[in-house]
RNA sequence: GCGGACGUGGCUCAGUUGGUAGAGCACCACCUUGCCAAGGUGGGGGUCGCGGGUUCGAAUCCCGUCGUCCGCUCCA
């Protein structure tokens, strides 16, 4: 299995589909670029995501928040306490241990809701690992990204970067709903980057420093909450599998009581089987309850209920919130779609070929225009060809090389057609068609190229 | 953050007991072929992660640092 993911990186260091950010000085931690093929699979990511959750649906609308927010939106939300885990250092071997997780430290027994700051006082613990009894102080590490507004870095100025985007859409909660007119239940959906300090990154870009998220939070009407969410996790779930993620790979996870977090009812992850870690999280799907919306009311001292005009009721609704990384979809969609093949060559014998066999809304490239050989009457012609499906369809142009190997190429990067110039076109003006699964050939008039792929790539 | 392994052209690697770098594949050009990779000729590309030290001389030894992988820890 840690083979396919090296096979999988390395391709997509290869093709240039992601790689290291800052290469050329030994690499960032935990950083990626994403390259010209990286960055189409992202936006198509993103596109199908936001088609689905947002365009095809009369209640959900879209917003874009800064990155950074007043620090106060944090001290709501709870993050800039519950992100904070207190750690210990062992003084004779050096190991870490979160200081509420060492039998012998012991913290206050308040509601944990409450969140008071508490200060975690030492019995006579040992360390796990070396057996001794002498540790540092605890130390608060916090995984948010801070930095100063200003040029000035005076204490005052502290601001972070947000650690989810969710937080902007419970702050414009009321903004949105007024402006949009939206009533219960209605969702509001955001795109972004966000950041954390991540303790231990890394498997590629499965878990990194920075990443984007697909986040939405559905308002709903106390009560309707627990149906809402047995409803969003079969949207969620079915969004995986219409672009061809194989059931197999796929599932559903209850959070344990204990591992929920601060805000959360009640959480279910949509975990991938991915080569690295067995089964890992793609996206958690949460009831947030009215948590956020109350914590920024008391916060803030505005008013964050929602009218209900039916009912001349005043309340605040509960928030059912699928959260999905955009990175961690594009890694489990490449390495769901990764496949290596046997197929016959030109003389007839078995011979590997890499497929990435990505959905086609997914597929960075969509037509591969090729001409049979570098000719000089081939190549204006499949220059024509070209410029008749651009408009349409992310396309690639390609004449180096045998066509047998570009075909290759292009089955390595996902491209679900080819379509291919040869000699015969100049007179009959018709083009070869090239599936990337099965391989197979249809000839087709080049007047009907386009309504053929409006119909194959649709 | 700790422990271990590792870091040589885009990729996979070779580099003997230290004497200032090679291969295959990939890529590019031309020729050839002409529908499913690797035919011919030629070519570009590496201060051997980075910095420092030892040495007459280091990819090869030492230290530091950055990065990768595995394990631990951690994980909204």
């Amino acid at each position: 299995m840690a083979d396919l993911m090296d096979a999988i990186t390395s391709l997509a260091k290869r093709r240039g589909i992601v790689f290291q950010s800052s290469e050329i000085y030994g690499g960032l931690r935990s950083f990626w670029d994403y390259g010209p093929l990286g960055v189409e699979l992202k936006r198509n990511v993103r596109a199908a995501w936001w088609r689905d959750v947002v365009q095809l649906r009369d209640n959900v609308v879209g917003l874009e928040s800064s990155i950074m927010m007043s620090p106060r939106v944090w001290e709501a939300s709870g993050h800039l306490e519950s992100f904070t885990d207190p750690l210990v250092e062992c003084l004779n071997c050096h190991q870490r241990f979160r200081a509420d997780h060492l039998p012998g430290f012991h913290e206050p027994q308040s509601g944990a809701e409450e969140g008071s700051e508490g200060t975690v006082e030492m019995d006579h613990p040992k360390c796990p690992n070396c057996g001794h009894d002498r540790f540092t102080d605890p130390r608060n590490f916090n995984l948010m990204f801070k930095t100063y507004m200003g040029p000035v870095e005076e204490s005052g100025n502290e601001v972070f970067l947000r650690p989810e985007t969710a937080q902007g859409m419970f702050v414009d909660f009321s903004t949105v709903q007024s402006t949009s007119r939206k009533k219960l239940p209605f969702g509001i959906a955001q795109i972004g980057k966000s950041f954390r300090n991540e303790i231990t990154p890394g498997n590629f870009i499965y878990r990194t420093r920075e990443f984007e998220q697909m986040e939405m939070e559905f308002f709903v009407e106390p009560g309707t909450d627990e149906d809402w969410h047995e409803y969003w996790i079969e949207q969620r779930l079915d969004w995986y599998r219409r672009l061809g993620m194989k059931e197999e790979n796929l599932r559903v996870r209850e959070h344990e009581q204990d591992e929920l977090s601060h805000y959360s009812k009640r959480t279910v992850d949509i975990e991938y089987r991915f080569p690295f870690t067995d089964w890992g999280e793609l996206e958690g799907i949460a009831n947030r309850t009215d948590f956020d919306l109350k914590a920024h009311e008391k916060y803030s001292g505005q008013d964050l209920t929602y009218f209900d005009q039916e009912r001349e009721e005043r309340f605040h609704p509960y928030v059912i919130e699928p959260a999905a990384g955009v990175d961690r979809a594009a890694l489990a969609f490449l390495c769901d779609g990764y496949a290596v093949e046997e197929a016959p060559n030109a003389k007839g014998q078995m011979e590997k070929r890499t497929v990435l066999k990505l959905h086609r809304d997914l597929a960075p490239v969509k037509v591969a225009v090729l001409p049979l050989s570098r000719n000089e009457k081939l190549v204006p012609k499949a220059r024509e060809v070209f410029d008749l499906v651009k408009g349409t369809w992310m396309c690639d142009y390609d004449d180096a090389g045998s066509i047998g190997r570009r075909y290759r190429r292009q089955d390595e990067v996902g491209t679900p057609v080819c379509v291919t110039v040869d000699f015969e076109s100049l007179d009959d003006q018709a083009v070869t068609v090239r599936d990337r699964d099965s391989m197979q050939q249809d000839r087709l008039p080049i007047g009907q190229l386009s309504e053929h792929l409006a119909e194959r790539l649709a």
